[in-house]
DNA sequence: CATGAATGAGTGTTCATTCAT
DNA sequence: CATGAATGAACACTCATTCAT
């Protein structure tokens, strides 16, 4: 039927199906052991392959590391910040689709992880670092700036600081994903978080603030 | 005067300063390189005494990890939670000074690299999760959540959920000190936080919300 | 004939070589120098083999010493079992062809440095002594102990204690593998046993006693 | 009433009651444990005193050793020896006289222990073993060959090969508390001895022999 | 004399990495 | 391409030995 269409793809595939698979794996578990608790054998062994096979397409394990972080980035933000981009509307419920979407293309995936990797590991790898930076934190601060810019130009909201509001977005979303890979996980009910409930609450202090006048 | 007296002191004094020396040590190298990439004999050269002497004083890596979370946390904590229970004043004031005596007593402090280092280890640590959570986390929200209770029987906060309110005061915090000891030092000046503009740019958000009605 | 059959066969071999040559290099040095003193690196070096190795057949040091004491003696006295128990013929020649073949079986090989060992660390290895009791030395008495039966059953031996019985025929054959592994090998000309002289001895007592009436 | 008698004993007492104690806790420790799986914290607690003074009195653990084994076995055996030398009467009485003074003197003894740690060591004390060969192995063995001579000499006894006649009245005394020393304590009533029975079976068959013509 | 804090060489064990098959 | 047996450097932890007090 389609059989140009299909060679390409079963060829990328082939080439690509076991690094994905290890790099899936490799993901799961640095999140859930970190990076020196977490035995090369393991993750070769989730994959489905031997130790051997994992050397084949990464050097080293410090290379998968680096594969991880660069694999499991690039497409969830580029396409959670081209929805935003294209949104039309009130700055406010700009903002409520951001962190909504944010949540569905990236804090519920299986990328949430990496920032703690990234936070726990920073020291060890500064090259890792400078991408991390390049490829998210700049286009990621970069987007909450044009929202918050957006509503200020439209005079929809205070004039703020760009840089420590974008933070101040910031900080409760990666609080969220940091929580969930940390303490969620062994904690009892009490301490979960429930991300609607909490995006909400989130939500409505952004906009109107504690202070009942 | 007492020079019978004060020979004992010291020698007290002497038999903590090894211990001493060696949670600090450890502190700064296990916020520095994590857990597992901290060797026990770097902790030891960098506190000046022999590896050894080391398991002289904790019986086991894991267990000079969790001293150093006693030992660097607790203290501060209840430190912080006693200044802030006796305020008198308005609710925003009491909210503003429990940020900066934070600040002060926590997030400036070597102290504030323990919680990154609790995020990274909590899924192998279950053991020491249970106690943060009972000696840190409890306590911090049970504060956070005695400010935002009074601020509401006042009438000077708008209702709010009680759980997610204290998780998106504390987020902001948390993300001051993470950032501090894992992006922190290898940014440039474009990324760095002033704590105080931080500080003051959350307040601000917290009490009075972006939307401009 | 069979080269498909043979392929196996010989992949199985070499599968097993290795333990088995790691095996019989742990007897050697546990016996020589005991159990602690015996450097696992040793142990892998006289293999021929790498310490890693070792860790890959075997998961810890207490368990080589298990396996030692498993692979080198249960055959050999099973086989020694059998022997006996198909012998046919008056009780005094009974007695003789069980210490003549236990020596051919047992005392003469490597495997007779086993009792030494199990002596000096069955206070370390309760589970070890256990395991040694049911496998060797329970059957090992209970051999001797039918000898013993069959001898006062037909009326060529006294009635004697069972129990003590075959203790003290035991005792001598304990000797002489203890005495080959400990004082034999530092000892002058004049301290050496010649085996079959000894155990001819030990017959001519054990059926005649040294009284002259 | 008498100083002149109680001075030195004092005196010697003094310098001796440390050592004295470490000995006592040392060899304990050693038949139980072993020399390399013995701490030499251990044997100073278990004296009362405290590491350092163990090296006070003992250059090294191998010295502790070695002065273990020389103090605990000279006095017994000469007492033995003085003993069996002195008796009257038939050979055969002679016998069971020695066993069972034996029993009384060394075999019931804490110094029964010293065995199992002679050949347990052997291999890695040398000139210990030469030293005890001296002084317990060949007098020892000097006195079973007297008591072998005596008996044939008087025509109580068969002609017997001296050498290996002590060695079979031997094999049963070592073999006694080698057991008492090492399966003895684990295991349960079945295989306990019974040293008085032991003994007397013994005497029984070394004399008559399980031969009923 | 006695102590016990301090040491550091030594050991069992792990695990990322290699390579012959 | 894939394997898994083999490696050996690295590390946590131990413990005999020293020595200042």
């Amino acid at each position: 039927m389609l059989p140009i269409a299909n060679a390409p793809t079963r060829r990328a595939r082939r080439k690509d199906a076991r690094p994905g698979e290890l790099l899936s794996a490799a993901l799961d578990l640095f999140v859930e052991k970190g990076f020196s608790a977490t035995r090369v054998e393991e993750v070769a062994h989730r994959a489905g392959v031997s130790k051997g096979t994992l050397f084949l397409y990464f050097p080293s394990k410090e290379d998968l590391f680096k594969a991880v972080v660069r694999e499991h980035l690039s497409d969830h933000l580029s396409r959670w910040s081209d929805e935003i981009d294209h949104f039309e509307g009130s700055s406010r419920d700009m903002l409520r689709y951001a962190l909504f979407s944010w949540w569905e293309l990236i804090g519920s995936t299986k990328a949430s992880g990496i920032p703690k990797l990234m936070m726990s590991e920073a020291g060890n790898f500064p090259e890792l670092v400078a991408f991390y930076r390049q490829e998210v934190i700049e286009p990621g601060n970069a987007l909450l700036a044009r929202i918050l810019q957006r509503g200020m130009a439209r005079g929809e909201f205070h004039p703020i600081d760009l840089k420590y509001g974008v933070f101040l977005i910031l900080a409760p979303l990666l609080f969220l994903v940091l929580w969930k890979h940390s303490f969620g996980p062994c904690c009892d009910q009490h301490t979960q978080i429930d991300p609607v409930t909490y995006l909400e609450t989130q939500l409505e202090m952004l906009l109107h603030g504690l202070s009942a006048h």
